[in-house]
DNA sequence: CTTGACTCTGTACTATTGTACGGAGTCGAT
DNA sequence: ATCGACTCCGTACAATAGTACAGAGTCAAG
């Protein structure tokens, strides 16, 4: 077999055997058209693709926006200014993110500070706090 | 009609009607069991209930975190230590979020700094980063 | 030639938090 | 009595990123 079968490609870029074939549905890596066996071969491109996928996931792309950014990296004449206004949109929601992260960091440490630990529920901090925020509900309508 | 329909409790409490049905079938709100009429009738405390669980979202609880806090709430006996407890975790698991997210934010927010966004994509730093990032992939086993 | 490991296709399921819809029944008001 | 608004129930769908499985076929080695 000249080329990888889909465990191989699995096992080389690092992830499940059903994951190459989710990718597959899903268009993000090309079928190996003309098959000449009844198994799949897949170039070696395959794992690098696979790996560029797993990348731009930890820099919070969704696999919609990896597929985006691959069709920028193939498409020829694609500026840069696609890609790197991408980079920013996606740069601005993960800060939003940590914004509203820290948000509930700061409420929840100073509620976890207000309690004692000790005790009965009745009289909690923490409890009341979400009980009767009647000052506080104001991100309730999210 | 006594109690709230679910349409009132749905509008004083800021959610749709299709939420509250969600909710009962979820167990987080009690049924109102013993039906006098066709329609279900709801006490006012189905309203407040309904504002904890928004409330305990907001602070980045999920239903099923809810769902324990209501329960400890209201069961007799239930000890200050056992929510303090959830509360730590879940403070534990936001920062955890929050440090990821900012390891990306870190990451990208460097890579935007070196694209100018002038030119075709070739070259590109977004790109190359991703495409051939063997120095950094380190975090694809996560 | 048989065996074991691998692959094929297609479908269904996981988790989360709702949203939408069809068709029927009911309530309150006119 | 009729009308519009509301409610009922059950089911299916949304997005995200896979995971699992059944039943059949195929490949490579011994």
């Amino acid at each position: 077999m000249a080329g990888f079968t889909i465990g191989k490609v699995a096992k080389a870029s690092g992830v499940g055997v059903e994951t190459v074939r989710f990718y597959q549905r899903s268009g993000l890596i090309d079928e190996p058209t003309p098959l000449r066996t009844s198994f799949r071969e897949y170039p070696d491109a395959t794992v690098d693709r696979i790996r560029f996928i797993k990348r731009a996931q930890n820099l919070g792309f969704t696999l919609a926006e990896v597929q985006e950014l691959l069709g920028l990296s193939e498409r020829p004449g694609a500026s840069r200014r696609e890609v790197k206004a991408m980079a920013e949109d996606k740069l601005v929601s993960i800060q939003q993110k940590i914004a509203d992260l820290q948000q509930m960091e700061a409420t929840l440490s100073q509620l976890v500070h207000d309690c004692s630990g000790r005790g009965n529920v009745p009289g909690c901090p923490i409890i009341e706090a979400i009980v009767g925020d009647t000052n506080n509900c104001n991100r309730n309508r999210a």
